[in-house]
DNA sequence: CTGTTTAGTAACCTAAAGTAAACTTATGAA
DNA sequence: TTCATAAGTTTACTTTAGGTTACTAAACAG
């Protein structure tokens, strides 16, 4: 993580170790910091939810929302679906172990924010 | 943080404290997720940082996008700009007090990133 | 004289992100 | 019969985020 600085006997710079391609902290924010993706995994953590309340707790997010999100979510098997019945077709949504491993990262945010009043 | 889903007595639901407008966690999500904006911290959270060698060591990022977040960041109070010289310009960028805070978040950023191998 | 450095700005543009509202198919209730 | 539910999908936009390239002005190097 350290990026060191040298310049050549012309006086020219060049960065040695560019933080050229995104480092963890910069993956790390693209996996769990898209709009509302925290949130929903949050809702997740501790019991199962079916999609539409779960829709309705993110109040602020829509359903095309909500559904993408869940999509990655899933897609990176941080957040399993299970479909209940067919015909009155029912959902839930529950975080895995893996998407509950990312509380480490998750409660640390939540407590900064509150510390400071943000 | 707990959303209850409610039916009253025709079956209709609503939410009681649906998470209407962006919880705490979406919120710190907001203040640090931007592009780049977590690993530019990350930067200078040890030694005061020129703007130039802070561009190059964020390889993949441009110096307007380099400065804009710059300008976020302290006008969040997260980070120090320091004129050193005029006429020959230069100028540092430091993490605050507040800004080497948010290390509580990055740093189990890192290690769960890391972790995990992503 | 040309090229380099400093710390940005400005103009422009595109791709992606997000929003709102309507629609689907089937079920159950008043 | 009309409304509400379920879990989405589709359409039709608007917004904004981010990228690219070129430019500034003053100073120093070869």
């Amino acid at each position: 993580m350290k990026s060191l600085i040298k310049s050549d006997t012309k006086g020219r710079k060049k960065v040695l170790e560019p933080c050229l391609e995104p480092c963890p902290i910069e993956r790390g924010m693209r996996l769990l910091g898209a709009k509302w993706k925290a949130s929903i995994l949050w809702h997740l953590k501790d019991q199962p939810v079916r999609f539409n309340d779960l829709a309705r707790m993110i109040g602020g997010a829509s359903k095309k929302m909500v559904d993408q999100r869940l999509k990655e979510l899933e897609a990176q098997k941080m957040v399993k679906r299970t479909v209940l019945s067919e015909r009155p077709i029912a959902v839930v949504y529950q975080a895995t172990d893996f998407g509950k491993s990312a509380l480490s990262v998750l409660e640390p945010l939540l407590k900064w924010t509150e510390k400071h009043h943000l």
